[in-house]
RNA sequence: GCCGAAGUGGUGGAAUUGGUAGACACGCUGGAUUCAAAAUCCAGUGGCUUCACGGUCGUGUGGGUUCGAUUCCCACCUUCGGUACCA
């Protein structure tokens, strides 16, 4: 008699549903552990085999840290506003809201049956008034806040204000859009409008003109990391550039504290990288330039003010705020032109064709070093939004200035030496300066330096570290997310809604379709848009990454109603300790939750500078794609289908690839992957265009339900291609964890997912092998039970062999856990049981703490086997077992004997045999004598406890 | 282009600081059990070579360091991920 999985399943969730087991308090005396996973998004398509990986790793370690004594915040929740949510609700017409809440139902039945440890008592959703009270007031904070230089941290904009009216900005150094100089008088004379519209170029959250990344299909603004190549990354729709105002946060203030408080977190190299590149810090120098014949200054970033001698001409962006100005009577329509032509591009027109083009201003700026006159360009290769959105042009050490010059013939002078360096390209910074004056005969470093201090000497410029981050764009034109605690009174001043008026709730309407033209659904509503003495309401909503970005607090204390979380509890739980989850999520997620966490920490209101001190990115579990070929050309008008056999050999036809459903493939994944008749059959009927469509196989045709074979072949046979991929419904090859968990049971697909491979991998998702784990999970349970299936177990002390492995074990789980390698755990598991086996061992000594040892990993049967045991306490709250290296330490060992490195004997030998013996030994060893016969011996190296190689001359 | 990660049997993958390459598992082959099957158990399983003992080649490719290299160094190839007129 076997386990049965699916009785104990049953049993246990709901036994631990009914006790509480998994409520965690906030009080403890024992340490805290905050494990955290990325929360999900509630789509409608459910969970499919990939999801859960990061889970189960999450839940093992939580679980592990549980046993070690630690109280332990594991938490799980829903992130619900946002486009996939409200992409679904469109599709399917249904109210976000209660589609989401139907997905959510699902997704935590499907969350329950794999025997997760989450303490639901906490669980958390973003789209729920009383939690989205809180990211609207985090968002008011950032209003009422700016970021002082000085102090390098956020200070609320009342003290900016008190100080302007004082000094004016003279002295004020603080992070900010854009920079005129006032006195106290001119502040004081300033009308309230005009006030906030200086003010609003210091707030963290604030307001401005951008051209952002418009998507007429999804009838919204995107973030930049929601454009991939041109195309809006959910449903890949074409994606322009638009000029709206938006609300915008000054992530930039915190750049500098963003990048160098990487270096405090345990986060893997590659993903310190991908953040680090993504703020893009560069440093240099900001320089101006006057203009011939006016007052104007053009003021350039460059990382390279040594080169200032080539810089034979200037170019601005195509939108930079002095173009109309310096632009040329003779030259307004070319210029004119040139800008519409640039503007009517849509981002990937510009992407995907980088051709060279720009047109001339007809005016000069003077390069204040050479005192020549430089013609002023624009051209698309200056981009508005960084550095100052105008460069000095280098030909001679800038690829792009160089195509660009060649092009147009513009003037090309050397002023690096790169002779001594045949290999650099043109851009780097090798070499010895030329044709530069004071700096000719200095490397490009020295010259850097020195080039920095004349121009702050002359006053031309100033040192400056540029960052590619830009700010983040926080509006949405669209329904289902949070709507901003702003009004706006007559005269459009934004005015912050104060705490007592938040939430604010989201109104429902059944008319929430994304507008055209960047409407707002919510501006639709008048009687919400709209109050009393000319105040308006903000119709935009934000993001799906506002209420990401400070989730992991709220779980702390996820009823409180005060505040976003009590102090206390921020105070006992501090951070997350272990974050798990998708890679995905590399840039925009971990970069917002971290900007907002130091923005809480300088307000005082979290102790810790950094969210997630650990953190592991699960690889993903892929699906295999099966495709049929398809001839594009049709025969008789009916669809023709050929078999991978013979389209392998023809590359010629032209096919389409038509991905199917991998239900219907026999062999599914394997090279010899195909569709019998029934499955045929089967493909007919899901997709009935092809009712009549002809299938060549290389033993036949099959056509409207007739099978004609070539020769006496009486089965049709064709094969389809498998490709790996991403699991996806629209590829048809979602795997759901249901039915695994169904077959199987829930212990054995978590430890199945777990012995797949390395966690942070990604790898295709191969039913195949769950054999192995099954069978393991089956041979586990007999170890405590007879043939009748009755418990039994020996109270017989255990001998040093059943010892040493038990030993083994707990020292190799452990230290596999701790390094988060879970396949190699699963593995030595196996070992062990497999030995135990071997040993006939039931006694109680070995396998009760043996049984602690696996609960991490399957939950279910060593809850059962632990009550079996005769404990009403839960196995998940017994203590982990320690091992003892005295087991370990055996009594003989066989080590390697070599000649010249390669191994041509072995020894058994006590550990502790002196050096002297064991050469004596391997020089005496039959095998060795054959190879070492006749020669030198040269040396001989002896690791004790290791090997012996025996060096020979020849 | 730049940055990052990775290349090990038929397959997924093991291998502390350089020290027995291929743990564990899948698959496959043979056997036991069975009327038969499922399940279970046992044995074998990197290539080539040998009746066998054994030999020999093997961790993407080519070099190097070393008594000894999957591991360290140099050059290159391939795959995957990130990013891209960032001045």
């Amino acid at each position: 008699m076997d386990y049965k999985h699916s009785e104990t399943e049953d049993k246990w969730r709901k036994h631990w549903e009914e006790h509480k087991t998994y409520k965690v308090e906030n009080n403890s005396e024992k340490p805290k552990f905050y494990v955290l996973d990325m929360f999900p998004y509630p789509s409608g398509a459910g969970l499919h085999v990939g999801h859960p990986l990061g889970y189960i790793a999450s839940d093992i370690y939580a679980r592990y840290k549980t046993l070690k004594g630690f109280n332990v915040l594991h938490p799980m929740g829903f992130d619900a506003f946002g486009l996939p949510a409200e992409e679904y609700a469109l599709q399917t017409g249904i109210h976000p809201a209660t589609s989401t809440q139907q997905n959510m139902l699902g997704y935590k039945e499907q969350l329950g049956t794999l025997g997760f440890s989450f303490d639901w008592s906490r669980e958390i959703c973003t789209c729920v008034p009383d939690y989205y009270k809180w990211t609207q007031w985090i968002f008011t904070e950032l209003f009422a806040h700016y970021y002082d230089l000085t102090q390098d941290k956020s200070v609320s904009i009342e003290s900016l204000k008190e100080e302007f009216s004082k000094n004016g900005n003279l002295q004020v150094q603080a992070s900010h859009t854009h920079l005129e100089e006032f006195s106290a008088a001119e502040w004081s004379a300033y009308s309230a409008k005009e006030q906030e519209d200086v003010l609003t170029n210091y707030r963290l959250a604030y307001r401005k003109v951008g051209y952002v990344n418009w998507c007429e299909e999804l009838g919204t603004v995107l973030a930049n990391d929601q454009v991939k190549d041109g195309l809006s990354e959910r449903g890949g729709h074409p994606v322009e550039q638009k000029a709206m105002t938006q609300w915008y946060l000054r992530i930039t203030a915190y750049a500098e504290r963003l990048l160098n408080d990487l270096d405090t977190l345990n986060w893997s190299d590659a993903l310190k990288t991908i953040q680090s590149n993504w703020i893009g810090r560069s440093e240099g120098a900001s320089l101006f330039f006057d203009v011939d014949g006016s007052n104007e200054k053009i003021e350039v970033f460059t990382t390279r003010p040594d080169t200032i001698f080539g810089a034979t001409y200037m170019v601005l962006a195509p939108k930079h705020e002095l173009v109309a100005q310096l632009t040329n009577e003779k030259n307004k329509s070319t210029v004119a032109d040139y800008i519409k032509h640039v503007g009517s591009k849509s981002e990937l027109e510009r992407m995907s064709n980088k051709e060279v083009t720009g047109v001339p201003l007809g005016s000069y700026a003077i390069n204040p070093f050479t005192q020549k006159k430089v013609p002023i360009w624009i051209a698309e290769y200056v981009l508005k939004d960084y550095g100052t959105g105008a460069i000095m042009a280098v030909p001679s050490d800038d690829e792009r200035d160089n195509a660009f010059a060649l092009k147009f013939g513009l003037e090309i002078i050397p002023v690096v030496d790169k002779s001594d360096f045949p290999d650099a390209g043109m851009s780097d910074k090798l070499g010895k300066m030329m044709n530069s004056e004071f700096l000719n005969g200095l490397s490009v470093k020295e010259a850097i330096a020195l080039m920095l201090k004349k121009v702050e000497e002359r006053k031309i410029g100033s040192r400056r570290i540029n960052y590619k981050l830009r700010d983040a764009n926080f509006s949405r034109q669209r329904y289902w997310g949070e709507p901003f605690p702003i009004v706006y009174n007559a005269d459009d001043i934004p005015e912050a809604l104060p705490l007592d008026k938040l939430p604010l709730v989201l109104p429902d309407t059944d008319d929430f379709k994304p507008g055209k033209g960047g409407e707002s659904p919510l501006s639709r509503l008048k009687d919400w848009a709209n109050l009393e003495n000319g105040y308006s309401r903000e119709t935009d909503v934000m993001p799906a990454v506002a209420g990401s970005s400070w989730y992991y607090l709220r779980y702390m204390d996820p009823q409180n109603d005060g505040s976003f979380a009590s102090s206390e509890a921020i105070e006992y739980w501090q951070d997350v300790d272990l974050y798990v989850g998708g890679a995905e999520h590399a840039v925009a997620h971990l970069m917002y939750a971290r900007f907002w966490h130091k923005f809480l920490h300088d307000k005082g209101l979290v102790p810790t500078i950094e969210p997630f001190k650990k953190l592991i990115n699960q690889g993903m579990i892929q699906g295999v794609i099966e495709f049929l070929y398809m001839l594009r050309e049709k025969e008789n008008g009916e669809s023709v289908f050929h078999c991978a056999g013979i389209a392998d050999q023809h590359p010629e036809n032209d096919y389409v690839k038509i991905p199917i459903h991998v239900d219907f493939v026999n062999d599914y994944g394997s090279k010899k992957s195909y569709l019998d008749k029934i499955g045929i059959d089967k493909f007919i009927a899901w997709r009935p265009a092809y009712k009549n469509a002809l299938f060549i196989c290389t033993k036949g045709n099959y056509q409207s339900g007739v099978f004609t074979p070539n020769s006496n072949d009486a089965e049709s046979h064709l094969l389809t291609h498998s490709e790996v991929g991403k699991m996806s419904k629209s590829k048809f090859n979602v795997i759901n964890p249901d039915q695994v968990v169904n077959d199987y049971g829930a212990d054995c697909f978590r430890m199945y997912e777990m012995f797949l491979g390395p966690i942070e991998q990604s790898k295709p998702w191969d039913i195949q092998g769950i054999e192995g784990v099954s069978k393991f999970v089956k041979k586990y349970w007999r170890l405590f039970h007879n043939e009748e299936n009755a418990f039994t177990i020996s109270e017989e002390k255990a001998n040093e062999e059943e010892l040493k492995i038990l030993h083994e074990t707990i020292k190799k789980v452990q230290s596999d856990i701790e390094k988060f390698s879970f396949n190699t755990a699963v593995s030595q598991f196996m070992i062990c049981a497999n030995t135990l086996k071997k040993l006939n061992c039931n006694k109680r000594e070995v396998l009760y703490p043996l049984n602690i040892l696996l609960a991490p990993f399957a939950p279910y049967i060593t809850e059962e086997i632990h009550s079996k045991f005769g404990h009403k306490e839960s196995v998940h709250h017994s203590a982990y077992p320690v091992h003892d290296e005295k087991y370990l330490t055996a009594s003989t060992i066989t080590i390697p004997l070599c000649v010249n490195g390669k191994k041509r004997s072995e020894l058994i030998v006590s550990p502790n045999m002196s050096k002297d013996e064991m050469e004596t030994a391997a020089k005496n060893d039959a095998q060795i004598i054959k190879w070492t016969e006749g020669k030198e011996i040269v040396k001989v190296i002896i690791i004790p406890g290791k090997m012996v190689n025996i060096v020979v001359k020849a």
